[in-house]
DNA sequence: TATTGTTATACTCTATAACTATA
DNA sequence: TATAGTTATAGAGTATAACAATA
């Protein structure tokens, strides 16, 4: 922490978890997460929909799954998408569809309603998330590449 | 504001909902989200707490707070926060103590244990969030003001 | 024998409404 | 009368374990 040698060119940190700057940029970080959080709920519910069911549904309508699939996904157990497809297969979101390859598969499909509705959700996040609206062209670019910086390879 | 001509320096953004630059901040933000949250959880999950425990217990071993705090914080209901008051009470990590001002007031706060638990928690999770290393310092300081100018003046 | 989805069970979180004890 | 915390209730998400159908 305080006094560090820190030799070479642009130090990657002194000690990252007790840099006080460290320390704030987590807390802004916790403040983001907790914002975008509370809004994805909000959003969901104003479609009726629990937050774990919003996030099946978009999942499906971006591509039909196994069940198996979607708790992977979710990093859940298997044993709980039964019961959240059962509710978004009553309100007719979604529907179960054999799949021809593997006769114990049930491929989860979003129906034409589920589709629309997947759609409305995402319009109501993408509106929500326009804090974004703040920043400039230059800023977002930054913005970017900091948070694919922080996230590895992966994104 | 459709097709605002935008007269001044840097132009805020050409339409914030379909920009795909946009699009993909929000994806990246997203990510984060999932992360953070998983983490979270995790580290919870670690000292046998739940997310919501582990949120309460962090909440009071900052400041001990009446009940009714907690839940206007924690955005629910105050009837959810007896029981989970409870479940932190029965394992000895939280106790109500009377408000001398307000006998109608219990004030809920950590135990010697429960300092300590919420203490490692927030270790564990400084410790996850330590892909903020991947920056560098200017990074870091870069990241912060974005984020700030993201959240408003509150932050 | 292994895997997919399901059922059964128990626990936690959640909102709603009614209750109590204070104020 | 209004407020703080509680209780009761019901719905949803979660993990665990056991099961049927299929591979």
């Amino acid at each position: 922490m305080a006094t560090s040698s820190s030799p070479s060119s642009a130090a990657p940190s002194p000690s990252p978890r007790t840099d006080p700057l460290t320390l704030e940029v987590v807390e802004l970080i916790g403040t983001v997460v907790a914002r975008y959080y509370e809004e994805y709920e909000e959003a969901a519910s104003e479609h009726s929909l629990t937050g774990a069911q919003a996030r099946v549904l978009g999942l499906l309508s971006i591509e039909p799954m196994p069940m198996r699939r979607i708790a992977k996904k979710l990093k859940c157990e298997p044993s709980n998408i039964t019961g959240i497809i059962d509710r978004l297969e009553a309100r007719g979101l979604v529907e179960r569809r054999p799949d021809p390859a593997d006769r114990r598969v049930k491929l989860a499909a979003p129906t034409e309603e589920g589709v629309r509705v997947a759609r409305g959700l995402r319009d109501s996040l993408n509106f929500a998330r326009e804090p974004l609206a703040e920043l400039s062209r230059e800023e977002r670019v930054s913005l970017r590449g900091l948070l694919r910086r922080m996230l590895g390879e992966g994104a």
